[in-house]
DNA sequence: CTGTTAGCGCATTCAA
DNA sequence: TTGAATGCGCTAACAG
């Protein structure tokens, strides 16, 4: 005779029944409270009965019920992050540093990928506080209104990566996305280039990168001929139609900046399939100092961020202040550099 | 005055307390369990029932607690992944590709790196288990002993990635790391190719291809001249230090094969730095067919493998299994491509 | 050092 | 269609 088919999904009835905090008890011949402390907390038992319990929970293959302790100590050891993209990203690295920092101090990490899309990052961010997590890293300043509401609602520690602010929801540790714009801008200039093009991912950093070297431009007195915007995810052949978009709509550019080194590697892939010479035709910068960009010929001219650092700073403003230690500022600049190579002129 | 530092981390106890269940039904003026059942199974509530409730959650900012539904319901909508390592890898494409599928269900991500370590992933696993994931995803086949032993314990659904094996813990979604070593083997002989290196990550996976590299190599009477191991992370310049570390020790061979493009491409770079013609003198060959290997000068020959559909079908495999759907077969083969480019001869 | 009691927030089971 | 009682597995608080 088959069930009829409920709302119920099959409940995996047929798991093996686990093995309790009590079962490990009454083996050791114990109270579940001592056998609890004696797992948790050993300074409260004496050694002889740790022991005891130690063998007894070896015995039966104990796994304890994170879920039934989390509901009592208010306590999950468990970290949100919500990027916006895992391949051909930025983020998989602040990732591994994140995962590598939490892990080293007993926490675990509940990943999700926003695709870039605001109201997913909401609709991911209630899901995440139903598990009741004891910190949350969020990718960027600019959320949806729900997000900062909530958040405070809940008062979750909160790091917002990747970006600066003077006022976070709580925790802020990145890196000024407009003083790059600036000074990518400035190098460009005193290298002598004056059409400038943009290749650009649609997402919301890398556009304020752009608008704030256009503002910079600007000031200066130049005017940018061409901007192309590439629907993530960032894959090197969207750098190549990027460049050969501006290029078939008449404009000629002496730079292209990109806001990705992998598009910039498009770009120079696209450059080169053309004819055109690179550094002195055109030039090409590109963000991140991705792995590769060193070793392209010529190696791309490119912003350097310490995309690890700030998982791991994340992770360990997290943790302090989880822990309750004193604040140590909630805005941390990790910084960026500009990396001079062989895809801009080396002249003054 | 102070309290004295405990063992006891502080409890957080600042934090707003929670609004539950109990709030909203005596907002609504109903009993917890109808509000429950309002939100989770409506079909059983009167329409007019469920706007009451969802007027009281929203007015009061109600946020299920998933703990405590867990812990009754035995189903946490949580999958757990263990990957050897996110940045520079091919595993963040399957990562993204395993997460987009599970949100699409309602499924979230626990992510851990184990590091190449077994004892880690095994360590890892423990920690896993405790959170009563409703699946878990490992990547690869060869474990710790205890590994396997807590899995069929516990008997959650568990999908062993990247690789297959007859004999998979539950399911194994991969394809055959020997067989690509074979068909390399095949290729470059075809090509003419005699004096084999290798330079080659220390990982299980990589190795077992070179393995099966050097045993099809043996069926042909070729012996390997050299092999360079690395350790991870496989950044690109352990590909140049490799193939400098082999010409160094006096060796010249005349193909060098990469277990991963990364490193292809690092060995790529040292041998134009050092005048060596590729691939009239030097051939070289990559594994994993990253988004670069195309675009490089010459541009790489590698192993295609789709890395985001392991994670996607890894996905649906756990879905399918803990909704109880019937298996589809146990070990899913997602085969591979040999990428024929400018780094290998292309003369017959 | 160990045990008892109670309750975390929710959904299952049974009853109305 | 709704509600009452009960327990998931664990630990905080308070004994002793």
């Amino acid at each position: 005779m088959i069930a009829p088919a409920d709302d119920t999904l099959p409940t995996n009835g047929d798991r093996p029944k686990s093995i309790t905090l009590k079962d490990v008890a009454r083996l050791a011949g114990l109270s579940p409270i001592t056998v609890s402390r004696a797992l948790h907390n050993p300074r409260l038992v004496k050694p002889d009965t740790i022991a005891r319990v130690k063998e007894a929970a070896a015995a039966m293959g104990y796994i304890p019920n994170m879920l039934a302790g989390s509901l009592t100590t208010k306590r999950s050891q468990l970290i949100a992050a919500i990027v916006p993209q895992l391949s051909n990203s930025m983020f998989a690295e602040t990732v591994q540093g994140l995962n590598d920092e939490l892990s080293a101090h007993g926490y675990q990490l509940l990943l999700s990928v926003s695709n870039y899309s605001r109201q997913k990052e909401e609709d991911l961010l209630t899901a995440i506080l139903s598990r009741q997590p004891d910190g949350i890293v969020l990718t960027g300043i600019h959320h949806h209104p729900g997000v900062r509401k909530k958040l405070l609602a809940t008062g979750v520690p909160v790091v917002e990566a990747w970006d600066l602010t003077p006022s976070p929801i709580d925790i802020a540790i990145g890196f000024s996305q407009e003083r790059v714009g600036e000074k990518v801008a400035q190098y460009l200039l005193s290298k002598g280039y004056k059409r400038f093009a943009s290749i650009c991912a649609r997402d919301e950093r890398a556009n304020r990168r752009r608008l704030a070297l256009e503002a910079e431009l600007e000031r200066h007195g130049v005017v940018p001929v061409a901007t192309h915007l590439a629907t993530p995810p960032t894959v090197m052949n969207l750098g190549r139609e990027g460049l050969r978009a501006i290029l078939a709509e008449g404009h000629a550019p002496d730079v292209v900046v990109c806001s990705s080194d992998v598009l910039a590697q498009g770009a120079l892939v696209e450059a080169q399939a053309q004819g055109i010479a690179v550094p002195e035709t055109l030039g090409i910068m590109g963000f991140g100092d991705f792995d590769f960009a060193a070793y392209t010929h010529p190696p791309i001219s490119s912003v350097h961020v310490d995309k690890r650092a700030i998982g791991v700073q994340a992770a360990r403003a997290l943790i302090a202040k989880i822990e309750g230690e004193a604040p140590a500022g909630n805005v941390v600049d990790v910084g960026f550099n500009l990396v001079e190579r062989g895809t801009t002129r080396q002249i003054g």
